[in-house]
DNA sequence: TCAAAAGTGTTCGATATACACCCATGC
DNA sequence: GCATGGGTGTATATCGAACACTTTTGA
């Protein structure tokens, strides 16, 4: 038996975790990217973020750690949705030696589990000291990333809608506490590319019953104010055991 | 820097994948298991069939060859589910005791890809040596499995239903070329778990132009002989670029 | 002639789509 | 008073669900 890694064609692989953290910011799906804190001859160094994982987390708790470590909260929804393995993501030597500075290894093959997570843009960051800058990036205008983090974030915008079809309730994860119609139209329209018309629309919320309109209304409005509504998990899970 | 996986939190781990290989016939859904051909105490050594990745390979190109090691098929349609990281999943000795045995090494973290595919039940099988046997079990009523394997089946189950909307000419990679509309509509009931009206049936395959019905009926059945239908996958792609 | 499975139409309710005008507010 | 976005109803098409009897064939 032979605990090498080279005389055998089988071989260990690093493995980590890519988080492609959405937020929605008036009409666009945003990303969260974040900077290298070691240092790169350009300035393009924005990328997911992510880890390698440790010894004895399964990639679940690895990608809970990196969204901790990202934003301080503790609990954030999220789905595995793919993972991107080929020997070719680590073809440039570049993001191969940030890794190893990164992470005090030799590295050259690096498999990647991706998850999909959300966050209200507007959400205080915890931000850990690891990351030089995070910062939401629209998704239709992202900068070149190392890896195929453009790729895994291509994907994950598939993903989504796969999501929303099983659960909806993720999509208030990406609105504030009380919104309005119009808000949540636009984000079904980002979401979906696609647009919805308005009076099906509000036909379609009124058949939501966990959607739920408060007396509230808009203040400080240049036009008719609009009423705000609230999502309600329990009506929501109600619902759900009934279908 | 250095090149070992015991004195530094971040670790390699061995990457494998695992294919769920669904076949029908006539009622169930059934799945592909490979006897291994290393010996172990008791007969209760049936598993999904996979394999550590090589080197220069990514996890797509694994399942093909292990898939084309189990069929003979060159090109089997295939798609990634989800990938198994608990380090739980090697939580049982022996499984762990017959992987360094087949694979000649020291393994004691092993995640695993997992992949869906599809074949016709009644093909001929061209089966590599390093399998002892290969089966079909109906996946109503499997053997318990090493690994996480079985829970590995259970999502596949869930997971043939996505592809199934996405893609619904995969389903004929179930039936033979020429097949009834019982058939057909047996099979979306073993994939859906679900009763189907016979009459609202027809009425959906008539809907669906890229089933034709042949002039050829059954022979020999002691009822009413019931009409082939074939699928027309130049019909289907049409359709599809047209939606 | 019996058993076994094939084949066939209509009605109903729910859901999606298309479409145009008035309302409230701040400037 | 005007610009801005908010809010509302009806008619039509489409889709899925429920439902029962006749046909064909071999034994």
């Amino acid at each position: 038996m032979n605990t090498g890694i080279t005389d055998y064609p089988f071989m260990q692989t690093f493995v980590s975790v890519d988080c492609v953290v959405l937020g929605f910011d008036k009409n666009r799906l945003n990303v969260l990217l974040v900077q290298r804190n070691t240092l790169t001859p350009d300035g393009k160094d924005l990328k997911l973020p992510g880890s390698l994982i440790y010894q004895r987390e399964d990639t679940d708790e690895a990608a809970h750690r990196v969204l901790n470590e990202l934003t301080g909260i503790k609990k954030m929804t999220l789905k595995q949705f793919k993972s991107f393995t080929s020997p070719q993501r680590t073809a440039n030597p570049d993001d191969v030696a940030w890794l190893e500075i990164a992470y005090h290894n030799k590295i050259d093959r690096l498999i990647t589990i991706a998850y999909l997570s959300l966050c209200k843009i507007n959400r205080k960051l915890n931000i850990a000291s690891k990351y030089k800058t995070v910062d939401w990036r629209p998704v239709d205008d992202l900068p070149q990333m190392p890896f195929d983090h453009n790729q895994i974030v291509n994907t994950a915008l598939k993903e989504i809608r796969n999501w929303v079809e099983n659960e909806p309730a993720i999509l208030f994860e990406l609105l504030p506490t009380k919104f309005t119609a119009a808000e949540l139209r636009r984000l079904y329209e980002a979401v979906y590319d696609k647009r919805y018309d308005v009076r099906n629309f509000h036909k379609k919320m009124a058949g939501m019953d966990y959607i739920v309109p408060l007396d509230e209304k808009q203040e400080g409005v240049s036009h008719r104010a609009a009423r705000f509504y609230k999502f309600d998990r329990i009506l929501y899970n109600k619902r759900k055991t009934k279908i």
